[in-house]
DNA sequence: GTATATTCGGAGTCACCACTCCGGATAATA
DNA sequence: TATTATCCGGAGTGGTGACTCCGAATATAC
């Protein structure tokens, strides 16, 4: 019943540049740097997530939930092939500015236990939804399968998060990938 | 003039406990663990790599030297087509079992200055032969580039590396890169 | 304006890890 | 076997980073 507003505030904030730090460093940027960056003590930040886990964790969650939507949110705008391929392109793009993301999708399929897994896994299953949909209306290959899809995703992604890929170069790859999953390519 | 055998001994399985530790637990593996599960005393690695970073450096000029004599032999052992897809099996099958290779595979290309990136840049140009020949061949389609194949082979590298797949879905995986660089592939 | 419960900052603690030092051990030589 | 130059192990050092503690500060309630 106190002192919600600036410590709300300072919470918001706390995520917002945390997003940014790990963002750009990977998960091994440190908690004093978020706490620098955000113009707060270091005892803020551990206060609203007691532990660097906590933190990265509350990062990642949001991160994927607002993947998640934009995925569904694409799915009722768009056609499904520009709903599927687009938001291929949107994520990998997004993986290219954020390290912390890519490492975090690869690794949230094995921890287990934490709602970071649970987001992705929703984002997982929204992808399963666009290319289930981009499948039915004959802009996939009936073939393949979520698995391998999401595979080439979070590759991709990494690829693009790690190397100095210019945008031209991370189109090419993507179009080849892109190629490789339309049911005109080579016959099995 | 002196112990020389037992040095040189020493030397040899600090590299190959080091590959197998590293390839485990990324970088972040702790240099006392190379030590102990070679059965030396921390000074003794210390000695013949002079720094952390040394020894992870020889580990994966080691790495890059065996891959790019690999690419090379099956650009000599292979006709082109198998030569150059054979090997971009051959080297994400590898990476499944290393992590520490994906990650350098990514960074080798930022760090200028270094033994690895040497190594790394000549794996990339033997890869590079074997894309040409796999084009020359008719196996690869005429218009992707080495920047794009190199993402995609980092890129399918690290999934396999970080995400739990198993060897079918890693198959399938490539068989749909496979058949995105193949020249039958929609046509533009 | 005063009281008070909440939040703040940053110095302090603790564990970990890369790296060094040095007295002891040992392979090669004679 | 005795000698010795080389190599060895592991305790010690310094720095870094996650996390805690507590006195100061401040927004709200009266």
């Amino acid at each position: 019943m106190a002192r919600r507003a600036d410590a709300q505030a300072n919470r918001e904030r706390v995520l917002d540049v945390a997003e940014d730090v790990f963002g750009h460093g990977g998960k091994s940027a440190s908690t004093e740097e978020v706490a620098r960056l955000a113009g707060v003590g270091i005892a803020t930040v551990f206060r609203n997530f007691p532990t660097k886990a906590a933190l990265l964790e509350a990062v990642l969650v949001r991160h994927f939930d607002r993947l998640t939507a934009e995925a569904e949110a694409r799915l009722d705008a768009h056609e499904p092939a520009e709903a599927f391929f687009g938001f291929f392109r949107h994520l990998v793009a997004d993986a290219a500015k954020k390290i912390a993301l890519g490492e975090a999708l690869s690794e949230a399929g094995g921890a287990a236990d934490s709602r970071a897994a649970d987001a992705s896994q929703a984002l997982r299953r929204a992808v399963g939804e666009l290319l289930d949909r981009a499948q039915q209306a004959g802009a996939v290959r009936d073939d393949v399968e979520l698995p391998e899809v999401y595979a080439l995703l979070v590759g991709t992604s990494r690829a693009a998060a790690h190397v100095p890929l210019d945008d031209e170069v991370r189109a090419r790859m993507l179009d080849i990938v892109f190629a490789g999953l339309a049911p005109t390519a080579s016959p099995a």
